[in-house]
DNA sequence: TTTTCAATGTCGGAT
DNA sequence: ATCCGACGTTGAAAA
């Protein structure tokens, strides 16, 4: 079902790709450079790399090190492959966002077609909106008394997380983040909160941060500017069993 | 120099990989379910991926589409391989930000150990900082007059990119996107001139976003909070003739 | 180490 | 298609 060849020569590395059709996984190894134009101009001097080609047009260029490609064209690229003057080539381009990159094979080490035959859907939990799922199925984790009333309340300067009403009747704004905040969340809290006394002139209204930690510094900005903070580090669970050998292992 | 194995027992793919040194690249196909604790939960159920365990210590599975992996675990990650019940598995930890994560391999398609050698440096052009920097060479690309006193200026609420003066003496922040911006780099800019009014009481200042585009309802958010707009694209060059194949080709 | 911000961010959802 | 915000964001630079 895989195909591979090693080290093979630049044609016959373009021959093995030209025959393949596009439900495939083309894994390519080898001294290469690449280029790219597109929302930015990169050009990579000759190395070794790692290229993927997805079946849904997406081209990865890893190279030894990091999480992150060093180059890359996002699903829907359509590709070409060359051969010229014993360089093999791999041609991207991608007329809607208007990028292209062009990969050059000095020497290609491995070359692999592989099927992936898959169709499962991943679990995930530990998203911000699990958290503010959380806090709406309990609403004293903020504090006693807090009733909220509604979700992603559109504002004119962005959605606020959750709206809610304080024990003693006053309108509170909350702003949920599943990371210790910047101050670019105190930012976004205070123009939800301008935008409401804006809208609601005289009304009091409150203003909170709530993360799983609140850096001092974030601490002290939101106490200038009259906000208020809970740090609140909710527990998550996989439905079923699905973590067991998590637990068991290393 | 490179080495594969197609379709081995878990049990040949355990010993392929246990006689590997760390200085290679290890790849993965077949199918697996993986599974991860740490930042958030997850667990994804039978299917066939990739996985590329590098050098560094990053391990990344890849499904069949999708510029984006759908688990991984980040450089400096240890790793352990087993075998168990005909089962090849990659266990991951990584103790300082506390993840693992868990790939189980019930059926191993091909194996591979490839050595990428490259030291190669990514020349890129075309970041927010290129933006900046043209500016600086010539503000009148933003208007007449302007004189740029300083670069990435401080402020409480964060740094600014750009502090001017204008033709007519009135300080002026200038907030630089190189995407169009939402709403936030209003309040961003919004931040920033009222630190600075903060700071100096009776003195007008000006606050100007600029991006290559400017879409209409942060117009309008900006107009209403007495701000205003650039549009400005830049051009971008690589020094050398290293765009040459891009312009032939496709 | 912590904080801060850009990124060819990517991706998904809503309009 | 555009707009908008989260992401297990990643990564780099500055404090």
């Amino acid at each position: 079902m895989d195909r591979i060849l090693i080290s093979p020569s630049s044609a016959d590395a373009f021959e093995f790709v030209s025959k393949e059709i596009r439900q495939r996984m083309i894994l390519v190894a080898g001294r290469c450079t690449v280029e790219y134009r597109g929302r930015a101009l990169s050009f990579l001097p000759e190395g070794e790399r790692l290229v993927l080609v997805k079946q849904d047009g997406c081209v990865i260029v890893h190279r030894s090190r990091g999480r992150e490609p060093v180059n890359w064209m996002p699903p829907g690229t359509r590709l070409e492959y060359g051969l010229s003057d014993q360089i093999f080539s791999v041609r991207c381009e991608k007329r809607s966002s208007r990028e292209k990159m062009v990969v050059e094979f000095l020497k290609v080490n491995f070359l692999a077609s592989i099927h992936l035959s898959d169709s499962g859907q991943q679990s995930l939990v530990g998203l911000e909106s699990d958290m503010v799922d959380q806090i709406i199925e309990q609403p004293r984790v903020l504090e006693d008394g807090l009733r909220i009333v509604r979700r992603e309340k559109q504002t004119v300067s962005g959605s606020i997380d959750l709206f809610a009403i304080d024990r003693n009747g006053l309108p509170v704004v909350i702003e949920v983040k599943r990371n210790p905040p910047g101050v670019q969340a105190v930012s976004q809290l205070e123009a939800y909160v301008l935008d409401f006394r804006e809208k609601n002139p005289g009304v009091v209204v409150r203003g909170i941060l709530c993360a799983p930690r609140v850096p001092m510094m974030v601490r002290t900005l939101l106490a200038d500017k009259g906000f208020e903070w809970r740090e609140f580090r909710p527990r998550f669970e996989l439905g079923d069993e699905k973590q067991r050998r998590l637990d068991e292992f290393i």
